[in-house]
DNA sequence: TTTTGAGTTGTTCGA
DNA sequence: GTCGAACAACTCAAA
């Protein structure tokens, strides 16, 4: 790497100061390091909303990013317009000798890369990237036999044995910030100055910074021990809640893997483990998409495209919209329509409900979920997507089918869940909140819920949804 | 090259 | 209510 004199830090999904690769890159090679990040109407004018949570989120991200720079002496310049365009010319204007930003695995994301690079290199600037997003991207992981595994297991194992410490070391910015550049004039762009609204994620108590990160990784430490017993069950406070941050880069996998580790390390047991496990699995969707990036349009295992969805308009809007009759499923889609997040236990039991239930194409609900999740993330959306469809690498088999009332049962057994989202059968006894319609009409009257009225009947049968799923698979194996 | 063991998160059936 | 077996046979990864 050559000493280049200015740069150009260009932030993406890492909206943070601290470990940040590129950051640490840019500013140990270059003596003046300009920062910038952009708004960019090729993803924002894509979105269905011009109320999205995730815009609020990285508006209220980028304004921390650049009041954290400026505590250095440095800043942040924010444009709105097309990325693939906008660098380019604000490296040129800049007159910087290199661009730097860190990998990111999107296939749409690859192409914009790649066309920037090739617009830069064209004005004799450098485009220099690096890993920060993952522990291991790539080629890092490898079967012995050299080649990319899809087997979740193995590659875990592998994984776990590569993992040592310098793996986990955090980029520390603080020797050369002296380097960083003053932004070049002109106010941040507002929520209001991208051409979107304010939504409900304030009121939510999601924020969006390293600030609100940290606060929420010093909340889950001490959870963490019991995150394997706590994370199934939604009614309960299990999970980190630390997807959005990571999905934002509001804070660092390394930072994270390097918590857990330590903890497993200190025997920290089996919470730790597990929690460590879903960091892996992180990982292993990222690789997956890299080596197959035909996932975004297509089952990983091709001969899966071969099934004829019936694809019911109808029975997807009930999903939608809360309107199965099938309680744990409607409060998940409540939940994830009224606050953009949705329990991971709840994720699969959406998704199974809609593939093998309503028999809908899992592409269908893996575009809504990319629509409404705040932490959406392309490789691990599709992956699980995939999961529960039975289409995927290391899928669930496809006649694992869940049973939305047995699924209701075991992990939201008193209805606390199914309570708070659909108010309507509140009142509900909790061995017929998860299947409502088994009461008797007086019953339902006991209850201040008619079914039919106040709620609806189950727009399928599962029993009779079950054996369809299954007669739709038979015609793939043959 | 061949063989062997194993595979995130389940469900249903029948004893 | 509880328990083990079947589901249906396949692919992957490593020895």
């Amino acid at each position: 790497m050559s000493q280049s004199e200015t740069a150009l830090m260009w932030f993406r999904r890492d909206l943070r100061v601290a470990d940040n690769a590129a950051l640490h890159a840019a500013l140990k090679a270059a003596r003046r390091v300009h920062c910038v990040f952009v708004y960019d109407t090729a993803i924002l004018d894509r979105l269905p909303s011009r109320s999205d949570r995730r815009v609020e989120f990285i508006v209220q991200s980028v304004d921390e990013l650049h009041r954290g720079l400026s505590a250095l002496g440095g800043g942040l310049v924010t444009l709105h317009g097309p990325a693939q365009t906008e660098i380019p010319r604000l490296a040129r204007e800049l007159g910087v000798q290199a661009v730097y930003a860190n990998h990111d695995y999107e296939p749409a994301a690859v192409a914009r890369d790649a066309a920037v690079a090739q617009a830069l290199a064209a004005s004799g600037i450098g485009f220099m990237t690096r890993k920060d997003q993952v522990i291991f991207e790539k080629d890092e992981v490898l079967t012995g036999s050299g080649t990319p595994y899809s087997v979740f297991t193995p590659y875990k194992n592998a994984w776990l044995k590569k993992l040592e410490p310098f793996f986990l070391k955090a980029y520390p910015v603080e020797s050369h910030v002296k380097n960083l550049a003053p932004p070049a004039g002109g106010r941040l762009l507002t929520l209001t100055d991208i051409g979107f609204k304010e939504t409900n994620l304030r009121a939510l108590g999601i924020a969006g910074g390293s600030a609100a990160a940290q606060e929420l990784l010093a909340d889950f430490l001490p959870r963490m021990a019991r995150y394997r017993e706590a994370r199934d069950f939604p009614s309960r406070k299990g999970p980190s809640y630390l997807s959005v941050h990571l999905r934002f880069g509001t804070i660092s996998i390394r930072e994270l893997a390097r918590t857990a580790w330590q903890a497993v390390r200190d025997g920290g047991g089996e919470g730790a483990a597990t929690w460590l496990s879903e960091l892996v699995w992180r990982d292993f969707y990222f690789m997956i998409l890299h080596h197959h990036p035909h996932v975004v349009s297509g089952a990983f295992r091709p001969a899966y495209d071969a099934i004829r969805w019936p694809d019911d308009e109808a029975l997807f809007a009930a999903w939608r919209e809360a309107r199965t009759g099938y309680p744990i499923v409607d409060a998940a889609m409540r939940q994830i329509n009224q606050t953009g997040y949705m329990h991971n236990r709840l994720r699969m039991i959406a998704a199974s409900f809609l593939v093998k239930d309503l028999l809908v194409d899992w592409r269908l609900g893996e575009k809504y979920f990319a629509d409404h999740l705040n932490d959406f993330d392309l490789a691990a959306n599709n992956g699980g997507w995939q999961w529960a469809a039975s289409t995927g690498c290391d899928a669930q088999p496809y006649f694992r089918i869940f049973n939305p009332v047995t699924q209701s049962e075991k992990f939201d057994p008193e209805g606390s869940f199914i309570r708070r989202y659909l108010p309507e059968l509140a009142r509900c006894e909790a061995r017929y909140i998860h299947a409502p319609w088994t009461m008797t009409p007086a019953q339902q009257q006991a209850a201040g819920v008619v079914i039919g009225r106040d709620y609806p009947a189950p727009v399928v049968d599962h029993a009779e949804a079950r054996l369809r799923a299954l007669e739709l698979f038979k015609a793939v194996r043959n």
